[in-house]
DNA sequence: CATGAATGAGTTTTCATTCAT
DNA sequence: AATGAATGAAAACTCATTCAT
């Protein structure tokens, strides 16, 4: 499944510079107001014509797949230097929230986006696929350090996805410091993984 | 901040026999498709017409707003019971997030209505206080008998209510019996807390 | 295939009014201007909102064919009076000849619409067969009362209903006195026939 | 009014090719779909970019005329020489309706649109005249030979002339092999002028 | 009061035409 | 000159809200 199946392929450079403009202001855009959001307001942040858009993408829908798909890409990437680094699990499991939070911080309202892409749109599978992936195995790698309990390592993986949402963040913004965050979120899910 | 405020006040009993039905549709329809569902489409449900709708709420934003809080003061009297019990604050927590659960599964894409509601409305204050009351005395308890660790009770109590979450829930639904959620949710909980 | 299947169904008088309001104020607007009509246009001439046409028409392809059809049952209605006279066959055809022109006179552009109607919408079969039927049932009744010749009455009705077109009465009306069209029709085809 | 007027002028032998393959294109495209196809299509379809077909026709509607007027002109070539012949009249008139025939098979959808352009364009004057000198002189002949009655020739040739439409043709071609319509048409036009 | 038809502002989407490469 | 990406005005369509019945 790749990218051109959700954007209009075009050989040119102009046209690719446009298409990565307006994910960019997409992505600015869904993230301030979630989905709803206007394509013409997309368009003038873009600093494109609504014309442009519609050309690259079939239409509306397709344009939030694409940003979705990009994101889950962005995550999947960060995630792979982080289970490449020769440290304990634990660490890796550390450094793999810390992305989190890091993109949770630049998307914002995006995290709905995505659920609701991993759960009604013919991508859903690939993107549950690429989230799990990296957990998976860092969550094994701890179990066999003895580092994590012998439970089923899909299952502590879900936990570890979902705990990092939206409104836990939103709430703890409001009662830490935003630094503390991630060694908060971390020590509680790190108790809960052993 | 009683429903009075959100529904339109009538002495007529088929009047609030409609609020009621009204309530019921939107909750059922809101579940299904969020807050973006039409309001056609709960009149249908409820089997009323649309100017019915609008004569109890002033507009559908109210509506929400209505469906919101009752389902926060459905949360609130099942966990008043249980924090009543005379167990041990590790087993509270058990039937505190039993309910959470139950409520999921009955409510749906609700969950993330409610944040949103917990973030944006006149209520919000008013919300998070009634999610939190029962779950912050409850943490205290334990800590106070040894069980949880001393860690702020009021971060402790933003794990356990956004833990649970549609999420995280759907997925662990296509993992294991759905009889074993609850449990599989306690556990990780516990020893997050501990 | 019922009118019910065009126009969404609706049991209440003031809805019906306006289905007949918009279906009248299109038959005007697409004689005028084809197809190409916008809605707004015939929402304005019938003094209802687009809301009120796509409340009636799931879209503007529905209404053109609810126009088609409308046009056709009235060809049909007009067709079945004559057929039922007890005057000779050609007498007949030229009755019927008088109701197309009337019918062109009305409807103008419409004819090419009926055409496209009838070759490119699921109504195709059923719109050939309404325009057909009346005429091969006076051309046999012409050949058994030895006025026309016995080629295939369906291959002499083909010329009936299709000489009747929207460029050859715009081109007589440039040449001759419009009361003397239909007699000069009439002439030319009643002499094909025999 | 050359083609020259409708194009715009080129010395270049590849320009000029193009506006050939363009025309050839857009015959085949209006063929299908009449008028209202897209620019961009009929670029496609000749291998061109919309720019170029840009370049040679000013906007869409010379584009048309163009391509009207070249239909026109390939009609008048071919009925001048079988009116050059020496064979009677209704020998001549068979043959023109052969000519048309053939031309309604190749370009379909396009009657329309030159019944269109004769209305509606500064080329109607003259392409109304192409359709009806040959005919009308024909027709004359015809009569002076006895072999056609003594009706204005004008509105003969009017018969002659808008008995071949699209619509007549596609009912013959469901009803009757290919190769017959001629025969038929030409019969049922022979006796009408008779 | 209840109803659901009507409304029209707000969005999405299209496509002839322009223009940078 | 050729290209096809970009444009944006214009058209289609949606849906919260109003209001006649």
């Amino acid at each position: 499944m790749e990218k051109e199946n959700l954007s209009v392929p075009s050989s040119r450079k102009d046209a690719n510079r446009n298409v990565h403009k307006i994910m960019e202001a997409a992505k600015v855009v869904f993230k301030e107001k979630g989905t709803e959001a206007k394509i013409e307001e997309i368009a003038e942040k873009a600093g494109v014509g609504v014309g442009t858009i519609y050309r690259r993408f079939v239409n509306k829908e397709r344009l939030v797949w694409a940003v979705g798909m990009e994101i889950i890409e962005e995550i999947r990437d960060k995630q792979r230097i982080d289970v490449d680094l020769s440290v304990p699990a634990d660490q890796k499991i550390r450094l793999i929230l810390d992305e989190f939070l890091l993109l949770h911080h630049k998307y914002g309202q995006l995290h709905e986006m995505l659920i609701t892409l991993s759960q009604d749109t013919p991508f859903g599978e690939e993107i549950r696929h690429i989230l799990s992936d990296v957990l998976q195995v860092t969550i094994r790698e701890g179990q066999e350090q003895g580092i994590f309990r012998n439970e089923d390592p899909e299952i502590l993986e879900a936990f570890v996805l979902h705990i990092v949402n939206a409104s836990l963040i939103k709430r703890l913004r409001s009662q830490m410091d935003v630094e503390d965050i991630p060694k908060t979120i971390a020590d509680f899910v790190l108790k809960g993984l052993s």
